[in-house]
DNA sequence: AACTCGCTTCGAGCCAGCCCGAAGCATTTA
DNA sequence: TAAATGCTTCGGGCTGGCTCGAAGCGAGTT
Protein backbone atom coordinates (compact mmCIF):
# COMPACT_ATOMS: atom_id res chain seq x y z
CA UNK A 1 0.00 0.00 0.00
CA UNK A 2 2.71 2.49 0.96
CA UNK A 3 4.14 3.97 -1.90
CA UNK A 4 8.31 3.09 -1.59
CA UNK A 5 10.32 6.24 -1.22
CA UNK A 6 10.88 8.22 -4.94
CA UNK A 7 14.72 7.96 -5.95
CA UNK A 8 14.62 10.98 -6.65
CA UNK A 9 14.49 12.04 -3.70
CA UNK A 10 17.93 10.79 -3.08
CA UNK A 11 18.99 13.04 -5.90
CA UNK A 12 17.15 15.66 -4.37
CA UNK A 13 19.11 15.40 -1.58
CA UNK A 14 22.36 15.78 -2.87
CA UNK A 15 21.89 18.53 -3.98
CA UNK A 16 20.30 20.60 -1.33
CA UNK A 17 23.16 20.97 0.44
CA UNK A 18 24.33 24.52 0.03
CA UNK A 19 28.18 23.50 -0.23
CA UNK A 20 27.75 20.55 -2.94
CA UNK A 21 24.92 23.23 -4.52
CA UNK A 22 27.33 25.80 -4.89
CA UNK A 23 30.21 23.39 -6.36
CA UNK A 24 27.20 21.97 -8.73
CA UNK A 25 26.24 25.64 -10.39
CA UNK A 26 30.39 25.83 -10.54
CA UNK A 27 30.38 22.81 -13.11
CA UNK A 28 27.51 24.60 -14.73
CA UNK A 29 29.96 26.17 -16.53
CA UNK A 30 31.23 23.57 -18.15
CA UNK A 31 34.83 24.07 -17.22
CA UNK A 32 36.85 21.05 -15.15
CA UNK A 33 37.76 21.77 -11.45
CA UNK A 34 40.03 20.22 -8.57
CA UNK A 35 38.51 18.86 -5.50
CA UNK A 36 40.74 21.82 -3.57
CA UNK A 37 39.91 24.84 -6.33
CA UNK A 38 36.38 23.47 -5.02
CA UNK A 39 36.49 23.42 -1.52
CA UNK A 40 38.27 26.95 -1.45
CA UNK A 41 35.93 28.70 -4.05
CA UNK A 42 32.82 27.22 -1.27
CA UNK A 43 34.54 28.14 1.67
CA UNK A 44 35.24 24.68 3.49
CA UNK A 45 38.20 22.45 4.42
CA UNK A 46 39.36 20.11 1.87
CA UNK A 47 37.98 17.45 3.97
CA UNK A 48 34.80 18.02 3.79
CA UNK A 49 34.48 18.96 0.18
CA UNK A 50 36.07 15.33 -0.71
CA UNK A 51 33.43 13.98 1.00
CA UNK A 52 30.98 16.18 -0.63
CA UNK A 53 32.27 15.32 -4.02
CA UNK A 54 32.65 11.51 -3.30
CA UNK A 55 29.04 11.63 -2.41
CA UNK A 56 28.33 13.20 -5.79
CA UNK A 57 30.50 10.91 -7.54
CA UNK A 58 28.94 7.88 -6.46
CA UNK A 59 25.60 9.12 -7.24
CA UNK A 60 26.71 9.61 -10.72
CA UNK A 61 26.03 13.37 -10.94
CA UNK A 62 30.01 14.27 -11.39
CA UNK A 63 32.30 12.40 -13.64
CA UNK A 64 36.47 12.48 -12.54
CA UNK A 65 39.74 12.76 -14.20
CA UNK A 66 42.20 12.00 -12.29
CA UNK A 67 45.64 13.79 -13.08
CA UNK A 68 48.68 13.38 -11.29
CA UNK A 69 47.82 14.21 -7.52
CA UNK A 70 45.05 16.24 -8.81
CA UNK A 71 41.06 15.37 -8.99
CA UNK A 72 39.10 17.28 -11.57
CA UNK A 73 36.00 17.09 -11.79
CA UNK A 74 32.96 17.92 -14.28
CA UNK A 75 29.22 17.78 -14.74
CA UNK A 76 28.72 14.08 -15.68
CA UNK A 77 26.34 15.11 -18.71
CA UNK A 78 23.69 17.20 -20.07
CA UNK A 79 20.84 15.75 -18.61
CA UNK A 80 22.43 17.13 -14.79
CA UNK A 81 22.79 20.64 -16.16
CA UNK A 82 19.30 20.16 -17.43
CA UNK A 83 18.22 18.95 -14.43
CA UNK A 84 20.05 21.82 -12.42
CA UNK A 85 18.50 24.41 -14.79
CA UNK A 86 14.85 22.97 -14.30
CA UNK A 87 14.97 23.32 -10.60
CA UNK A 88 16.94 27.03 -10.90
CA UNK A 89 13.42 27.59 -13.22
CA UNK A 90 11.37 26.91 -10.23
CA UNK A 91 13.54 28.63 -7.38
CA UNK A 92 13.95 31.71 -8.93
CA UNK A 93 11.00 32.36 -11.05
CA UNK A 94 8.33 33.98 -8.04
CA UNK A 95 10.06 37.02 -9.50
CA UNK A 96 10.99 36.25 -12.33
CA UNK A 97 11.45 39.17 -14.83
CA UNK A 98 13.07 41.73 -11.71
CA UNK A 99 15.63 38.52 -10.84
CA UNK A 100 16.57 38.44 -14.61
CA UNK A 101 15.96 41.67 -15.31
CA UNK A 102 18.64 42.55 -12.36
CA UNK A 103 22.55 43.93 -13.58
CA UNK A 104 23.82 40.87 -11.97
CA UNK A 105 21.50 38.26 -13.81
CA UNK A 106 21.65 40.49 -17.46
CA UNK A 107 25.01 38.98 -18.92
CA UNK A 108 23.53 34.99 -17.43
CA UNK A 109 20.22 36.06 -19.53
CA UNK A 110 22.26 37.26 -22.58
CA UNK A 111 24.27 34.07 -23.03
CA UNK A 112 25.72 31.43 -20.96
CA UNK A 113 27.13 28.40 -20.84
CA UNK A 114 24.71 25.43 -20.30
CA UNK A 115 27.16 22.23 -18.82
CA UNK A 116 29.16 22.73 -22.16
CA UNK A 117 26.11 24.98 -24.80
CA UNK A 118 24.92 27.72 -25.37
CA UNK A 119 21.90 28.92 -23.53
CA UNK A 120 20.46 31.83 -22.92
CA UNK A 121 18.68 34.45 -26.01
CA UNK A 122 21.83 33.89 -27.51
CA UNK A 123 21.23 30.22 -27.17
CA UNK A 124 17.45 30.60 -28.41
CA UNK A 125 19.19 32.67 -31.76
CA UNK A 126 21.32 29.99 -32.79
CA UNK A 127 18.72 27.53 -32.53
CA UNK A 128 15.98 29.43 -34.43
CA UNK A 129 19.06 30.00 -37.07
CA UNK A 130 20.39 26.92 -37.31
CA UNK A 131 16.75 25.66 -38.15
CA UNK A 132 15.83 28.77 -40.30
CA UNK A 133 19.30 28.28 -42.61
CA UNK A 134 18.98 24.27 -43.22
CA UNK A 135 21.89 23.71 -41.48
CA UNK A 136 19.79 21.06 -39.36
CA UNK A 137 16.96 19.57 -40.41
CA UNK A 138 14.84 17.53 -38.26
CA UNK A 139 15.41 13.74 -38.29
CA UNK A 140 12.84 11.31 -38.08
CA UNK A 141 12.75 10.69 -34.12
CA UNK A 142 12.92 13.92 -33.00
CA UNK A 143 16.37 14.95 -33.15
CA UNK A 144 18.49 16.72 -35.77
CA UNK A 145 21.29 16.37 -38.57
CA UNK A 146 22.92 18.54 -40.72
CA UNK A 147 20.92 19.53 -43.51
CA UNK A 148 21.85 21.13 -47.00
CA UNK A 149 22.83 24.26 -45.74
CA UNK A 150 25.52 23.40 -43.37
CA UNK A 151 28.75 22.78 -45.12
CA UNK A 152 28.28 26.81 -46.43
CA UNK A 153 27.58 27.77 -42.83
CA UNK A 154 30.60 25.82 -40.94
CA UNK A 155 32.92 27.33 -43.35
CA UNK A 156 31.46 30.86 -43.22
CA UNK A 157 32.02 29.78 -39.04
CA UNK A 158 35.58 29.00 -39.80
CA UNK A 159 35.45 25.54 -39.31
CA UNK A 160 38.37 23.44 -41.37
CA UNK A 161 36.92 21.14 -43.87
CA UNK A 162 38.35 18.62 -41.78
CA UNK A 163 36.23 19.16 -39.09
CA UNK A 164 33.52 19.83 -40.97
CA UNK A 165 34.18 16.33 -42.66
CA UNK A 166 34.29 15.13 -39.22
CA UNK A 167 30.94 17.08 -38.07
CA UNK A 168 28.86 15.51 -41.48
CA UNK A 169 29.86 11.47 -40.29
CA UNK A 170 28.75 11.81 -37.05
CA UNK A 171 25.27 13.93 -38.18
CA UNK A 172 23.26 10.69 -37.76
CA UNK A 173 24.60 9.96 -34.51
CA UNK A 174 21.77 9.70 -31.87
CA UNK A 175 22.48 12.52 -29.40
CA UNK A 176 24.30 14.60 -32.23
CA UNK A 177 21.53 17.63 -31.90
CA UNK A 178 17.93 17.90 -29.97
CA UNK A 179 16.76 20.86 -28.63
CA UNK A 180 15.66 21.61 -25.32
CA UNK A 181 14.17 24.35 -22.95
CA UNK A 182 15.48 27.17 -22.22
CA UNK A 183 14.16 27.94 -18.62
CA UNK A 184 15.33 31.56 -18.68
CA UNK A 185 13.62 32.30 -22.16
CA UNK A 186 11.15 29.43 -22.16
CA UNK A 187 11.75 29.17 -25.77
CA UNK A 188 14.01 26.19 -27.14
CA UNK A 189 18.00 25.88 -28.05
CA UNK A 190 20.19 23.86 -29.07
CA UNK A 191 21.65 21.24 -26.89
CA UNK A 192 24.07 17.98 -28.13
CA UNK A 193 27.53 17.05 -29.00
CA UNK A 194 27.06 19.49 -32.38
CA UNK A 195 25.85 22.35 -30.19
CA UNK A 196 28.96 21.59 -27.55
CA UNK A 197 31.18 21.57 -30.62
CA UNK A 198 29.54 24.91 -31.43
CA UNK A 199 30.23 26.64 -28.09
CA UNK A 200 33.81 25.33 -27.63
CA UNK A 201 34.54 26.63 -31.28
CA UNK A 202 33.32 30.29 -30.70
CA UNK A 203 35.31 30.26 -27.55
CA UNK A 204 38.50 29.18 -29.36
CA UNK A 205 38.20 31.61 -32.33
CA UNK A 206 37.70 34.27 -29.39
CA UNK A 207 34.21 35.16 -30.35
CA UNK A 208 32.57 34.37 -27.22
CA UNK A 209 34.38 34.49 -24.03
CA UNK A 210 33.71 32.77 -20.51
CA UNK A 211 33.56 34.96 -17.53
CA UNK A 212 36.07 33.23 -15.32
CA UNK A 213 34.79 31.06 -12.01
CA UNK A 214 31.16 31.78 -13.99
CA UNK A 215 28.68 30.99 -16.17
CA UNK A 216 28.07 34.23 -18.22
CA UNK A 217 29.46 34.33 -21.88
CA UNK A 218 30.25 37.79 -23.54
CA UNK A 219 30.63 38.40 -26.88
CA UNK A 220 33.99 40.19 -28.05
CA UNK A 221 33.33 42.98 -30.98
CA UNK A 222 34.71 40.34 -34.12
CA UNK A 223 32.27 37.85 -32.05
CA UNK A 224 29.30 40.15 -32.28
CA UNK A 225 29.60 40.77 -35.84
CA UNK A 226 30.47 36.99 -36.84
CA UNK A 227 27.28 36.03 -34.76
CA UNK A 228 25.05 38.05 -36.13
CA UNK A 229 25.45 37.08 -39.87
CA UNK A 230 25.71 33.45 -38.50
CA UNK A 231 22.59 33.43 -36.87
CA UNK A 232 20.56 35.78 -38.69
CA UNK A 233 17.08 34.31 -39.23
CA UNK B 1 34.52 36.24 -3.43
CA UNK B 2 32.30 33.71 -1.82
CA UNK B 3 29.40 32.34 -4.03
CA UNK B 4 25.92 33.50 -2.33
CA UNK B 5 23.80 30.49 -1.34
CA UNK B 6 22.24 29.36 -4.86
CA UNK B 7 18.33 29.26 -4.60
CA UNK B 8 17.63 25.91 -6.18
CA UNK B 9 19.30 24.32 -3.14
CA UNK B 10 16.62 25.48 -1.16
CA UNK B 11 13.83 24.11 -3.61
CA UNK B 12 16.48 20.64 -3.84
CA UNK B 13 15.54 20.32 -0.11
CA UNK B 14 11.83 20.65 0.02
CA UNK B 15 11.65 17.99 -2.72
CA UNK B 16 15.10 15.61 -1.02
CA UNK B 17 11.87 14.68 2.28
CA UNK B 18 10.88 11.15 1.55
CA UNK B 19 7.22 12.54 2.72
CA UNK B 20 7.06 14.94 0.44
CA UNK B 21 8.70 13.30 -2.42
CA UNK B 22 6.16 10.82 -1.98
CA UNK B 23 3.32 13.64 -1.64
CA UNK B 24 5.00 15.30 -4.73
CA UNK B 25 4.75 12.10 -7.02
CA UNK B 26 1.19 11.22 -6.02
CA UNK B 27 0.20 14.52 -7.57
CA UNK B 28 2.38 14.13 -10.56
CA UNK B 29 -0.76 12.33 -11.69
CA UNK B 30 -2.35 15.56 -12.00
CA UNK B 31 -5.70 14.90 -9.83
CA UNK B 32 -6.36 17.06 -6.66
CA UNK B 33 -5.77 15.53 -3.19
CA UNK B 34 -6.81 16.43 0.49
CA UNK B 35 -4.33 17.17 3.08
CA UNK B 36 -5.44 13.97 4.88
CA UNK B 37 -5.72 11.82 1.58
CA UNK B 38 -1.89 12.42 0.99
CA UNK B 39 -0.86 12.15 4.87
CA UNK B 40 -2.77 8.38 4.80
CA UNK B 41 -1.28 7.67 1.06
CA UNK B 42 2.64 8.15 2.50
CA UNK B 43 1.71 6.98 6.03
CA UNK B 44 2.34 9.87 8.32
CA UNK B 45 0.18 11.73 10.64
CA UNK B 46 -1.98 14.85 9.76
CA UNK B 47 -0.29 16.85 11.50
CA UNK B 48 3.21 16.71 10.04
CA UNK B 49 1.49 16.34 6.78
CA UNK B 50 0.22 19.93 7.52
CA UNK B 51 3.41 21.39 8.17
CA UNK B 52 4.63 19.53 4.78
CA UNK B 53 2.07 20.93 2.51
CA UNK B 54 2.55 24.04 4.12
CA UNK B 55 6.11 24.63 3.06
CA UNK B 56 5.84 23.04 -0.21
CA UNK B 57 2.73 25.81 -0.79
CA UNK B 58 4.93 28.91 0.79
CA UNK B 59 7.45 27.76 -2.22
CA UNK B 60 4.87 27.29 -4.82
CA UNK B 61 5.22 24.06 -6.02
CA UNK B 62 1.78 23.38 -4.95
CA UNK B 63 -1.30 24.93 -5.59
CA UNK B 64 -4.30 24.96 -2.70
CA UNK B 65 -8.07 25.06 -3.27
CA UNK B 66 -9.89 24.98 -0.39
CA UNK B 67 -13.35 23.50 -0.06
CA UNK B 68 -15.72 23.09 3.30
CA UNK B 69 -13.42 21.99 5.96
CA UNK B 70 -11.26 19.97 2.80
CA UNK B 71 -7.94 21.06 1.51
CA UNK B 72 -6.92 20.18 -1.73
CA UNK B 73 -3.65 20.40 -3.19
CA UNK B 74 -2.58 20.14 -6.55
CA UNK B 75 1.27 20.87 -8.15
CA UNK B 76 1.46 24.66 -8.66
CA UNK B 77 2.35 24.00 -12.99
CA UNK B 78 3.92 22.31 -15.59
CA UNK B 79 6.86 23.61 -14.81
CA UNK B 80 7.23 21.94 -11.59
CA UNK B 81 6.07 19.24 -13.09
CA UNK B 82 9.25 19.03 -15.65
CA UNK B 83 11.72 19.41 -12.94
CA UNK B 84 10.53 16.84 -11.01
CA UNK B 85 10.35 14.67 -14.35
CA UNK B 86 14.36 16.16 -14.79
CA UNK B 87 14.51 14.93 -11.22
CA UNK B 88 14.05 11.54 -12.15
CA UNK B 89 15.60 11.23 -15.18
CA UNK B 90 19.52 11.40 -13.56
CA UNK B 91 18.47 9.65 -10.63
CA UNK B 92 17.01 6.73 -12.43
CA UNK B 93 19.40 6.57 -15.24
CA UNK B 94 21.84 4.53 -13.63
CA UNK B 95 20.10 1.09 -14.78
CA UNK B 96 17.22 2.53 -17.03
CA UNK B 97 16.84 -0.53 -19.44
CA UNK B 98 16.84 -2.57 -16.04
CA UNK B 99 14.61 -0.70 -13.90
CA UNK B 100 11.96 0.58 -16.54
CA UNK B 101 11.41 -3.31 -17.91
CA UNK B 102 10.34 -3.99 -14.36
CA UNK B 103 7.31 -5.60 -14.44
CA UNK B 104 5.70 -2.81 -12.31
CA UNK B 105 7.15 0.09 -13.99
CA UNK B 106 6.08 -1.28 -17.27
CA UNK B 107 2.22 0.52 -17.20
CA UNK B 108 4.65 3.50 -16.26
CA UNK B 109 7.12 3.45 -19.30
CA UNK B 110 4.22 2.66 -21.42
CA UNK B 111 1.87 5.44 -20.88
CA UNK B 112 1.52 8.13 -18.12
CA UNK B 113 -0.13 11.34 -16.85
CA UNK B 114 3.27 14.02 -16.17
CA UNK B 115 1.19 16.57 -14.73
CA UNK B 116 -1.67 16.74 -16.94
CA UNK B 117 -0.69 15.76 -20.37
CA UNK B 118 0.45 12.47 -21.87
CA UNK B 119 4.15 10.99 -21.20
CA UNK B 120 5.42 7.68 -22.13
CA UNK B 121 5.50 5.34 -25.74
CA UNK B 122 1.84 6.14 -26.14
CA UNK B 123 3.10 10.09 -25.46
CA UNK B 124 5.68 9.90 -27.98
CA UNK B 125 3.62 8.27 -30.39
CA UNK B 126 1.08 10.80 -30.18
CA UNK B 127 3.76 13.62 -30.43
CA UNK B 128 5.03 11.94 -33.40
CA UNK B 129 1.04 11.54 -35.54
CA UNK B 130 0.04 14.62 -34.46
CA UNK B 131 3.21 15.92 -36.11
CA UNK B 132 3.02 13.60 -39.15
CA UNK B 133 -0.31 14.06 -39.98
CA UNK B 134 -0.37 18.03 -39.37
CA UNK B 135 -2.21 18.96 -37.24
CA UNK B 136 0.18 20.63 -35.09
CA UNK B 137 2.72 21.90 -37.61
CA UNK B 138 5.64 24.45 -35.72
CA UNK B 139 5.23 28.25 -35.19
CA UNK B 140 8.37 30.85 -35.68
CA UNK B 141 8.93 30.66 -32.02
CA UNK B 142 9.42 26.98 -31.48
CA UNK B 143 5.90 26.10 -30.05
CA UNK B 144 3.16 24.96 -32.46
CA UNK B 145 -0.16 26.10 -33.40
CA UNK B 146 -2.61 24.20 -35.59
CA UNK B 147 -2.22 23.03 -38.75
CA UNK B 148 -4.57 22.63 -42.10
CA UNK B 149 -5.41 18.57 -40.86
CA UNK B 150 -6.25 19.71 -37.44
CA UNK B 151 -9.87 20.15 -37.91
CA UNK B 152 -10.48 16.74 -39.32
CA UNK B 153 -7.89 14.86 -36.78
CA UNK B 154 -10.27 16.45 -34.20
CA UNK B 155 -13.38 15.40 -35.78
CA UNK B 156 -12.09 12.22 -35.71
CA UNK B 157 -11.14 12.28 -32.43
CA UNK B 158 -14.46 12.74 -31.43
CA UNK B 159 -14.50 16.43 -30.10
CA UNK B 160 -17.19 18.34 -30.56
CA UNK B 161 -17.24 21.60 -33.01
CA UNK B 162 -17.47 24.06 -30.33
CA UNK B 163 -14.61 22.88 -28.89
CA UNK B 164 -12.81 22.39 -32.05
CA UNK B 165 -13.94 25.83 -32.64
CA UNK B 166 -12.26 27.01 -28.99
CA UNK B 167 -8.85 24.90 -29.75
CA UNK B 168 -8.66 26.78 -33.22
CA UNK B 169 -8.78 30.35 -31.40
CA UNK B 170 -6.40 29.88 -29.16
CA UNK B 171 -4.21 27.93 -31.15
CA UNK B 172 -1.46 30.89 -31.30
CA UNK B 173 -1.40 31.60 -27.96
CA UNK B 174 2.12 30.79 -26.38
CA UNK B 175 2.00 27.78 -24.17
CA UNK B 176 -0.64 26.45 -26.24
CA UNK B 177 1.63 23.15 -27.99
CA UNK B 178 4.62 22.54 -27.13
CA UNK B 179 7.48 19.74 -27.10
CA UNK B 180 9.71 18.81 -24.02
CA UNK B 181 11.82 15.55 -23.15
CA UNK B 182 10.10 12.72 -22.14
CA UNK B 183 12.47 10.93 -19.20
CA UNK B 184 11.58 7.44 -19.79
CA UNK B 185 11.60 7.22 -23.30
CA UNK B 186 14.32 9.57 -24.40
CA UNK B 187 12.49 11.78 -26.89
CA UNK B 188 10.28 14.52 -27.11
CA UNK B 189 6.57 14.48 -26.42
CA UNK B 190 3.72 16.87 -26.57
CA UNK B 191 2.69 19.41 -23.39
CA UNK B 192 0.77 23.23 -23.31
CA UNK B 193 -2.66 23.34 -23.25
CA UNK B 194 -3.36 21.26 -26.10
CA UNK B 195 -2.07 18.35 -24.86
CA UNK B 196 -3.10 18.74 -21.86
CA UNK B 197 -6.92 18.97 -23.13
CA UNK B 198 -6.12 15.81 -25.25
CA UNK B 199 -5.74 13.83 -22.18
CA UNK B 200 -8.41 15.23 -20.51
CA UNK B 201 -10.80 14.28 -23.59
CA UNK B 202 -9.34 10.92 -24.47
CA UNK B 203 -10.02 10.44 -20.27
CA UNK B 204 -13.56 11.32 -20.35
CA UNK B 205 -14.78 9.05 -23.63
CA UNK B 206 -13.05 6.45 -21.78
CA UNK B 207 -10.41 5.71 -23.84
CA UNK B 208 -7.69 5.64 -21.62
CA UNK B 209 -8.42 4.68 -17.87
CA UNK B 210 -6.27 6.50 -14.47
CA UNK B 211 -4.50 4.02 -12.47
CA UNK B 212 -6.06 5.02 -9.33
CA UNK B 213 -3.41 6.66 -6.91
CA UNK B 214 -0.88 6.15 -9.41
CA UNK B 215 -0.09 7.98 -12.67
CA UNK B 216 -0.18 5.19 -14.86
CA UNK B 217 -2.62 4.78 -17.84
CA UNK B 218 -4.23 2.54 -19.67
CA UNK B 219 -6.04 1.88 -22.82
CA UNK B 220 -9.56 0.30 -23.09
CA UNK B 221 -9.88 -1.64 -25.73
CA UNK B 222 -12.31 0.90 -27.89
CA UNK B 223 -9.15 3.11 -26.42
CA UNK B 224 -6.97 0.92 -28.11
CA UNK B 225 -8.36 0.40 -31.67
CA UNK B 226 -9.60 4.55 -31.94
CA UNK B 227 -5.98 5.29 -30.81
CA UNK B 228 -4.34 3.19 -32.97
CA UNK B 229 -5.67 5.44 -36.39
CA UNK B 230 -5.70 8.44 -34.11
CA UNK B 231 -1.64 7.77 -33.58
CA UNK B 232 -0.53 5.98 -36.90
CA UNK B 233 2.30 7.68 -38.59
C1' DA C 1 -25.82 23.53 21.40
C1' DA C 2 -23.16 19.64 21.39
C1' DC C 3 -20.52 16.63 18.48
C1' DT C 4 -17.68 15.03 14.61
C1' DC C 5 -14.36 15.80 11.11
C1' DG C 6 -10.41 17.94 8.80
C1' DC C 7 -6.77 20.55 9.53
C1' DT C 8 -3.34 23.51 12.06
C1' DT C 9 -0.21 25.08 15.87
C1' DC C 10 2.79 24.17 19.80
C1' DG C 11 6.30 21.66 22.32
C1' DA C 12 9.67 18.28 22.86
C1' DG C 13 12.32 14.17 21.37
C1' DC C 14 15.41 12.31 18.26
C1' DC C 15 18.43 11.31 14.47
C1' DA C 16 20.72 11.95 9.97
C1' DG C 17 24.23 14.27 8.20
C1' DC C 18 27.42 18.48 7.97
C1' DC C 19 31.60 19.95 9.67
C1' DC C 20 36.34 20.16 11.24
C1' DG C 21 40.84 18.34 13.69
C1' DA C 22 43.99 14.76 13.36
C1' DA C 23 46.16 11.30 10.96
C1' DG C 24 47.32 8.74 6.71
C1' DC C 25 48.38 7.84 1.73
C1' DA C 26 50.03 9.04 -2.92
C1' DT C 27 52.40 12.02 -5.97
C1' DT C 28 55.67 15.50 -6.95
C1' DT C 29 59.71 18.33 -5.70
C1' DA C 30 64.23 19.23 -3.36
C1' DT D 1 65.59 10.33 1.29
C1' DA D 2 63.16 13.90 3.02
C1' DA D 3 59.78 17.47 2.59
C1' DA D 4 55.76 19.58 0.51
C1' DT D 5 51.33 19.29 -1.77
C1' DG D 6 46.70 17.43 -2.80
C1' DC D 7 43.47 14.60 -1.28
C1' DT D 8 41.16 10.98 1.69
C1' DT D 9 39.66 8.49 5.98
C1' DC D 10 38.44 8.38 10.82
C1' DG D 11 36.27 10.08 15.03
C1' DG D 12 33.32 13.00 17.51
C1' DG D 13 30.70 17.38 18.25
C1' DC D 14 26.74 19.85 16.90
C1' DT D 15 22.45 21.35 14.82
C1' DG D 16 18.56 21.62 11.49
C1' DG D 17 14.56 19.66 10.72
C1' DC D 18 11.38 15.50 10.76
C1' DT D 19 8.17 13.45 13.72
C1' DC D 20 4.41 12.77 16.84
C1' DG D 21 1.26 13.74 21.13
C1' DA D 22 -1.64 17.17 22.84
C1' DA D 23 -4.44 20.92 22.24
C1' DG D 24 -7.06 24.38 19.48
C1' DC D 25 -10.07 26.10 15.76
C1' DG D 26 -13.44 26.48 12.02
C1' DA D 27 -16.85 24.11 9.14
C1' DG D 28 -20.33 20.92 8.72
C1' DT D 29 -23.79 17.69 11.13
C1' DT D 30 -27.45 16.13 14.48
Amino acid sequence: MRSPEPRFARTAALIADPSRARMLTLLLGGEARSAGELARAVSITPQTASTHLTQLLDAGLVKLRAQGRHRYFTLADADVAHMLEALSMVAERDDVRSRWDTPAYKPLKYARSCYCHLAGELGVRQHDALLAQGVLVQSAEGSFALGDGAAQWLKEAHFDDETIAALQRDSTKKRFAYSCMDWSERREHMAGVFATQLLAHFIETGWLRKDKAGRALTETPPGARALATLFAT
